[in-house]
DNA sequence: AAAATCCGTTTACAAATGTAAACTTAAAGC
DNA sequence: GCTTTAAGTTTACATTTGTAAACGGATTTT
């Protein structure tokens, strides 16, 4: 089963996703072993986030004697971004730069990381753009405020 | 009203909350102008929303004739933090460098952006650690498999 | 063979969320 | 002064989410 365009993976859900992510293939014990340790769930409430995950088509399920052994057929990366997207939903287009630069300050970083993230943004050089537009409605956003809010 | 601690915002009310942000002491008229733009909501809906926040202590009231006028008592900073505690709270400690690393190669930035950016990251050489360490319980994330997970 | 166990499926159920109408009251218009 | 309107409050209601027990069939244990 494909996943539905745009499911999205709830909180609970997700901490099923990451141990399946890991195991890479895995039957639906170990995972409620890992849930049992990080969140005290009973297996039943696995149990139950495993069955929603499969009937979301996040899981795929590989019969083995009559039990399953369960897959993933999303990418944590690709996970990962709609929950980006959720953040950046959030704000207008010209405070990304602001709130990455937030996200930097507050990280905990390895020199490596640093190093990384300075090879990106030279990248990134490339095509910064002089002024990004922003995107929001009047209203949300101080941005527009000149040219289209009403004053009162 | 002082907001609970821990009191979330959800998306629907983060949509008010921006309008509130952005004009800082509106009626629920204005609010629900913005909204019925940007979302089609029906007035009702927004004044639900306006209540809720009300009672978290998200918004304060003042009143105005025999109307209030809203003002938020969060900043859209304090909660854009919860937002990306959110983001990290999904992954392991060791690739929040990583992500966002992805975060900048995806958005859109300003030249002026890129700049506070390469700042940020100067300054965050001071405090950048050797090696950032996992967080995860085992079998939710590679790095502690070698001495913690099982063989199967 | 009977009993205990294990796993997938079904059912349960409260809280949160999105969406909105209905009700109440005060103000504004006629 | 009555009517319409506008804002705040109450009630409504379906869906999603978190949490889990109950059930039913297969399997392993005794």
């Amino acid at each position: 089963m494909i996943p539905e365009e745009g499911s999205k993976i709830t909180d609970a859900e997700w901490e099923v996703m990451r141990v399946v992510w890991t195991l890479k293939k895995v039957s639906s014990k170990e995972i409620s072993d890992v849930l049992k340790e990080k969140k005290d769930w009973k297996p039943a409430t696995t149990k139950t986030f495993i069955g929603r995950l499969v009937k979301k088509g996040m899981l795929s399920t590989e019969p083995k004697g009559n039990r399953y052994l369960y897959t993933a057929t999303v990418s944590e990366d690709e996970s990962l971004k709609s929950v980006t997207d959720e953040l950046f939903y959030h704000i207008c287009n010209k405070e990304v730069g602001k709130t990455i630069a937030e996200l930097i300050s507050e990280a905990i970083l390895s020199h490596k990381d640093v190093e990384i993230l300075e090879k990106v943004l030279e990248k990134k050089k490339e095509d910064a753009v002089e002024e990004v537009e922003c995107n929001c409605v009047p209203g949300q956003c101080q941005c527009q405020e000149h040219h289209h809010m009403k004053h009162h």
